[in-house]
DNA sequence: CATGAATGAGTCTTCATTCAT
DNA sequence: CATGAATGAAGACTCATTCAT
């Protein structure tokens, strides 16, 4: 008797993992990959260390798939916003705030992917290029509307992918302050920072 | 016999040390903290395992040291040209280039430096203390040079120790690319594209 | 409403029961007790793992099962064609070409049963003897003829028991070469070469 | 300062490894492979887990290890000892004679030589072909022998290597019965059986 | 000082078995 | 009867660290 299309099971299952992905995010970021173990997960998840394996093959699967769909989460947060933005301007504001704010909401998950990029200079390839195809998404989103700008004249005629790259880690900078606790003041400040920062040294004048 | 205030034992340690760090620079910028072995390293420095341990007292203290000279270079490196360059404008510059010239050319070095920021996070709190002193160094004489700028009104009245922050991350973020080829430009136009998009962000008018 | 004093259920069971055998036999033969997994024998049979403890208590039973089954088949083969032939001579002839036989024709049960020949001695005591049971039971059913045999005098007087054993050591030891492809030659060969040995062997004169 | 050719490391070097083969084939011969853990192997030699790693790479090494050096030893001492003999009947019995023997004095290495047998059906391929390997060593040592035989008209032209296979597997049932305490009588007797029915069973007329 | 053999705590992963549905 | 998700015990293997030589 399936209600909803799902199955009474299908709900059980759905439930369990989304348990287990919070599990391991939560002490994923806690101690870093190495440092977190299966048995801690687990626990947390309120399940026996076997049951993770059911869902995830492995350490690494898991760990990737906190990942995996925190990034997709800001992505996605980060694209609704920006589409209802109107002008080149306010888009570029729209994706500073919603990426830090997405941060700042999700810590758990920040300090994982923050902690991913230091792990893409020793990683073996194969997990790089997953994480930094990712990565590479958000940049391209900023690097249209850049190139918009670019096109209306309001940003003057600098290489969009590079700026882009620079705004995003300009935007994840601001990020790892506030969720660290150096940076106590608004959000607002800190997107109007770098905003202006960003404006007006890429303003067509 | 002691000479020049150093007795023979003395500088055989200190080439000793030399050779450990070196080995462990390399070995940690190319396997990551947790999957280097201390094996590994004591055979690149071509000693036995034990050796090490007369030398560092833990693999963490190997690591720590391995970054902790190299961070100390570069800020030497750093303040050294600066000191040479006269303006606001050139010594900002100077900044840049300084930093992502010298992790271009200490390529083993920069990969920890960068994953550690990613540890950073993750870490326990002692040893991210430490890693947090040496690096707001760095924002500190880059701070003491924007207060300059905002004195002499080259630069507009912005936090200066958020710009200065700003500055390291996008300089950081240069470097990433180009160590990891993304970027295989003239250092000149990386320079030059930061330090235009932060003058002219930051500038007075 | 039972039916040639079966009910339905009953047949069910049986049936189930022949398939669960028949997929434990394969696995067990493919992989060895130790490297077969429940869940790959209850996907063979198309039940569910769970399912196979209703009909077996554990992977040990079900192996078991396997086997005897297996060997009971063989003996039964063995004997309704022995009964059949006249002579000792014939007897013997029999014998060594039914086992040589079915196993060719058995290959999954062969591997099962030869490879617990290895596991005999270091098996816990109870299940050995559970086997050397059965394989004792062939051996008999030979001295038995080998006995008639020496009453007639067609066979000198050798100790029964140790003559049984070795004929049936020299056909498994035969069985094996056929189904490992060693020996593909014609099946009369091999029982020629064996009995040949024997039949000389044990010989009166 | 190293004497008759070893230091002293080298000489604790080779006593440590004689010792974990020694554990290991008796661990192993009572447990068979999959429920032998290193754990007890480490245990009975007298040292912990890890050392095991220092010598061999894994447990499949340690068990092949064990294995080796027993068949070696078995055929070293069968070998040596058919040498000796003159006659191509003394060298037969000499051949069943030395491997009954050996295997009755050495009944650790015995289980596992024997329990392989079975293994070698669901083994993977590569383990099975060193061991083969070595098994076929013994059966072209007595095939030799054979074909002396069948030149001097001693022993009818058989297929000297299906000959060679069959007092091969007599010889190894001989050992098992003995080993297992179902053959209690004097060895000369058992190796007697053998031989005559073999010699009988080949001979020319 | 230097060595490297020895240690053993620490973890991931597997899989037979159970049991609520 | 049948299911298959959940369990958790068990074990191979790694490697930082120690210490006798």
């Amino acid at each position: 008797m399936p209600i909803l299309g799902k199955t009474k099971r299908e709900v059980v299952t759905e439930f369990r993992m989304a348990e287990l992905v919070a599990a391991a995010r939560k002490v994923f970021s806690e101690r870093g990959f190495h440092n977190a173990t299966m048995e801690e997960i687990a626990q947390l998840a309120g399940v026996a260390k076997g049951t993770i394996y059911l869902y995830y093959p492995s350490k690494q699967a898991a760990y990737w798939a906190a990942m995996e769909q925190g990034i997709l989460g800001m992505l996605e947060a980060t694209r609704r916003n920006m589409d209802v933005a109107g002008t080149v301007e306010a888009k570029i504001r729209t994706f500073i705030e919603c990426k830090i704010s997405y941060c700042e909401q999700n810590r758990d998950f920040f300090k994982i992917y923050y902690s991913e990029f230091g792990h893409s200079l020793t990683q073996p390839l194969r997990l790089r290029k997953q994480f930094r195809e990712l990565y590479a998404q958000q940049a391209r989103i900023l690097k249209e509307v850049l190139e918009e700008g670019i096109r209306n004249q309001e940003i003057r005629p600098v290489a969009a992918d590079a700026a882009a790259f620079a705004i995003c880690d300009l935007t994840r900078s601001a990020a790892t302050q506030r969720v660290l606790g150096w940076d106590k003041g608004e959000l607002r400040n800190a997107v109007d920072f770098i905003f202006d920062l960003v404006w007006k040294g890429l303003g067509s004048r």
